[in-house]
RNA sequence: GGGAUGAUGGUGGAAUAGGCAGACACAGCAGACUUAAAAUCUGCAGCCCGCAAGGGCGUCCGGGUUCGAGCCCCGGUCAUCCCACCA
């Protein structure tokens, strides 16, 4: 590592403390300068058990804050431990670097978007460096690498090829005034971010990867996945959204047209009193040509709902329709029933119509009120008691009434024979509905891969073949904010169908980041393969990620698409075992400052460099893992950092006196201990070992714990060497050998330092961990608990293993236990070994 | 509207399986060291009564189960997050 990748110095700064004798800044600087020289954090084959730990990709905005460092700290604690516990871990980092920020950058500030990632990207690198983590960077990229991006085009066209990517309409976000498609978050208001023009919607032709055939599996495999967070995995079965149902087919009077509904309810079907449609449904077109007087009332109600934001349409409306004057045929009653349009039927989910039951469905029942359209009720409940007027819809199961020949069966017996019985008359089948969609990959943006197709006049849709890959994207780009940059670049558009030959256009879209960390954590595993996008063999016995750590944002979209697309690899046979990449998942908190979550946009980040130039490293790391649990969302606090300084320094004073003794002290045993106060200081050790060791076996990762043990280690540790002769007690000489072991995952420059005081020329992060001891852990004395009707009055002190008599009997030499049993009789004893004695006395 | 999670001292938090509530730390107070301060070290510290010994109360509120509840059950309040016209 070369001088000038390293930080410097800011201003001194008065406030800050006294600089102690132990020199945070040289130390942390010289240390991390050795790791990096002697490669110590490079993936070992050691022949241990593998141990893929990653943290999500973080994307590269340029400054890193404490926030970051949060997240970063835990992982690499993880990792460190367990690669001192004899695992060959693997612990990579790089960018996810492809996005609209930089794009924008180019708009506002006309600096171009590679250069203003790869310069983020360098300070990034500096900042995590800075920290002292231990990633193997040999594996590092950056997903705008051409190199890595080729492998995005790669797997597009195997979907492609399979028909897991298709082309259909789809709307988008549309500025009139820049001719621009505009990202969601671009829209403010209903306005564009730039030109505060009024957006509109507009239907364009875009790639969709096919998730949809997944969901079953991707739902199956949540089951599996027993290290995830039970809440994640509910988020993730809402989103997919399985419902399953029956389509019924209604005819349409006078119109050659069925409407098919979706419903979970079959067994309502006789309650329909009208049907709502969608005002987009191909229906409505037929209606309005047989009825020519309704097309403007339909028309003018569609204007106004295409006018309303999403918000507007999802929260603030009331329901509202008009009818379309047809009427459709209830496939089971043969009723007449008034079609009308919705404003509350989804074009796209289901088949954009529903059976309009008033008297079973909350939202069917308030738009019946709103037009006074009739209320059959058709179920009631096993007593009979729900009896019109209804107040609110029925919605419950229960029992059918008015139905015909299905009047007195259960909801779920009328359900499943009205679905068979419209089945044989080809009016229905039994249909599972997914909430999610395909996922929409084109981005009509410059900053992202280019989709690998060419539009060909004779040939349509053709694939760039896989030896002309990467289509580059290119480098004289004009960013106007107005148009797509690619769409507008001719040398980028013309080219010649692979096909033919013949003159043919390129897509100019590129895609959805999304994509880029879909499959990024296989690439880590084979990062310079130039003829595969990873090594079959490698990630076949690599995978999957044993440890996967990341904020809870990313709970659906980015975890549901890597899942989708690890099924498809394994499918494709580009690598072997379960289909899930995750082990196990968890779920980082965010820090606060000022009680809102820290980020650049809300200006109140505090940065790494300040806080390590001003408090040092291993204090910032360990203040971050002990403020609060790791799930937790954690206040910054510039007072609460002090406390780990202060630790630092108190482990400095207390084992460099003795760091010359005590590397002859044996490790491989337990010391021989004179007295209480040195087997509660080798059992803090021990505690302090199987805390830190423990959090990664159940995979809490509680280090906020871990973290007190140490505090009370070293606090029973300097209270020892008060103690005359202290400096050769052979408990105190092993404790301070053993330190640097148990400090190494959480303040790892603090602990080579030690490490090499004791005298040592490797580094401590080589060494291989200590088993906690069952000895050491195990007590000599007891304090037992001694209640009278459930409250404590006394506590004795006594060896382990007392009996129940013994223990009443002193019990009973206790006055405050006598008094409060006074002139009551003890009517029974509760007795639990070594913890507790409870007298119960009336 | 639905779902999830949570609520513990001045603050962040701890409490393995229903068994000592408040570990550890921050802030605070007192003392030692110092000419003085900083740094460091030591001690105190949930609330109320009491000189003390000790006692009463106490984990959002109200009930319940239990010898015993921060933890389990029922009802409520508040907070955060997610989904939100999904038929």
């Amino acid at each position: 590592m070369s001088e000038q990748s390293v930080h410097e110095p800011s201003a001194p700064d008065q406030t800050a403390p006294e600089q102690s004798a132990y020199d945070f800044r040289t130390i942390e600087r010289k240390w991390q300068q050795r790791w990096e020289r002697e490669g110590i954090y490079l993936t070992r084959d050691g022949g241990g058990p593998k141990y893929y730990v990653l943290e999500m990709l973080p994307y590269p905005s340029g400054d890193l804050h404490v926030g970051h460092a949060k997240n970063y700290s835990l992982g690499d604690a993880v990792a460190r431990i367990m690669r001192m516990r004899g695992y060959d871990v693997l612990h990579p980092m790089g960018w996810d670097a492809f996005g609209l920020p930089a794009e924008n950058a180019a708009i506002q500030r006309g600096i171009d978007p590679e250069t203003w990632t790869r310069s983020n990207i360098e300070n990034m690198r500096r900042q995590i460096k800075l920290m002292g983590t231990g990633y193997d960077w040999t594996r590092e990229f950056a997903t705008c690498d051409p190199a890595y991006y080729k492998w995005n085009q790669w797997f597009f066209l195997r979907m492609f090829e399979q028909g897991l990517a298709y082309k259909r309409e789809a709307p988008v976000n549309w500025c009139p005034v820049d001719r621009t498609v505009l990202a969601n978050e671009q829209v403010q208001d209903g306005v564009c971010w730039r030109c505060g023009a009024a957006v509109e919607r507009r239907n364009l032709a875009q790639w969709f990867f096919k998730i949809t055939d997944y969901a079953d599996r991707l739902l199956a495999g949540l089951d599996r996945l027993t290290g995830w967070p039970e809440r994640i995995k509910t988020m993730q079965r809402n989103w997919i959204g399985r419902s399953e149902g029956a389509t019924l087919a209604f005819d349409v009077e006078d119109v050659a047209a069925r409407i098919e509904v979706f419903t979970t309810r079959a067994d309502t079907v006789f309650g329909t009193t009208f049907l709502a449609v969608a005002p987009e449904h191909p229906v409505v077109a037929q209606i309005v040509a047989r009825l020519p007087e309704s097309r403007a009332r339909i028309e003018e109600f569609a204007a106004g709902l295409r006018s309303k934001s999403e918000l507007e349409r999802t929260q603030l409306m009331e329901k509202a329709g008009v009818p379309t004057g047809a009427y459709a045929v209830n496939p089971l009653s043969g009723e007449r029933v008034p079609i009308w349009v919705a404003n509350y039927v989804l074009a796209e989910y289901g088949t954009g119509a529903v059976m309009g039951v008033t008297a079973h469905d909350q939202r069917d029942f308030e738009f019946a009120q709103k037009y006074d359209l009739p209320v059959v009720q058709v179920v009631t409940d096993e007593a009979g008691t729900v009896q019109p007027p209804l107040s609110e819809a029925f919605t419950d199961d229960g029992v059918l009434i008015a139905s015909g020949e299905y009047s007195g069966m259960t909801s779920a017996q009328a359900r499943t024979a009205i679905a068979a019985h419209l089945e044989v008359q080809g009016r229905g089948t039994s249909t599972i509905t997914y909430r999610f969609r395909d996922w929409l990959v084109s981005r009509q943006r410059y900053w992202g891969t280019p989709i690998p197709i060419v539009y060909c006049p004779t040939h349509g849709a053709v694939a760039v073949p896989d030896a002309q890959l990467p289509v580059l994207l290119p480098k004289n780009v004009a960013f106007t904010g107005q148009g797509s940059p690619l769409a507008n670049n001719p040398d980028f558009v013309h080219t010649t169908c692979p096909t033919c030959g013949e003159p043919a256009t390129r897509d100019a879209d590129t895609m959805d980041t999304f994509v880029d960390s879909s499959w990024y954590m296989l690439r880590y595993l084979d990062p310079r393969n130039g003829e595969r996008p990873f090594d079959e063999a490698i990630a076949t016995r690599m995978m999957p990620v044993d440890q996967y750590i990341g904020g809870a944002e990313h709970a659906v979209l980015h975890l549901l698409y890597a899942r989708f697309f690890y099924m498809f690899l394994i499918d494709q046979g580009y690598v072997h075992g379960d289909d899930e990449p995750f082990t196990r998942l968890f779920n980082q908190g965010t820090l606060l400052h000022g009680g809102e979550k820290m980020s650049k946009s809300r200006g109140n980040v505090v940065g790494i460099d300040e806080t390590v130039e001003r408090h040092g490293v291993d204090a910032m790391r360990l203040f971050l893992l002990k403020a609060a649990p790791p799930e937790d969302s954690l206040e910054w606090s510039d007072e609460g950092i002090v406390g780990r300084v202060r630790f630092v320094g108190r482990v400095w004073r207390a084992v460099e006196p003795l760091a010359a003794k005590a590397k002859s002290a044996p490790l491989d045993r337990l010391p021989e201990t004179r007295g209480d106060a040195q087997r509660q200081l080798v059992r803090a050790l021990h505690v302090a070992l199987e805390s830190a060791q423990g959090e990664t076996d159940t995979r809490r990762f509680h280090y906020n714990v871990t973290t007190a043990k140490l505090d009370e280690l070293i606090n029973a540790l300097t209270t020892l060497l008060r103690e005359p002769g202290a400096s050769d007690d052979p408990a105190v000489l092993y404790v301070v050998h053993a330190l640097p072991i148990v400090l190494a995952p959480f303040a790892p420059h603090l602990a080579d330092e030690l490490w090499a005081a004791l005298g040592y020329a490797t580094s401590v992060h080589l060494e291989r961990w200590l088993a906690p001891d069952p000895a050491a852990l195990a007590v000599d004395a007891i304090t037992l608990v001694v209640q009278v009707n459930g409250k404590v009055r006394a506590r004795i002190d006594t060896a382990p293993g007392i009996g129940e008599e013994a223990a009443f009997e002193l019990a009973l030499r206790e006055p405050t236990v006598t008094a409060q049993i006074d002139g009551k009789q003890v009517r029974k004893r509760i007795f639990v070994a070594d913890k507790l004695l409870n007298i119960v006395a009336a």
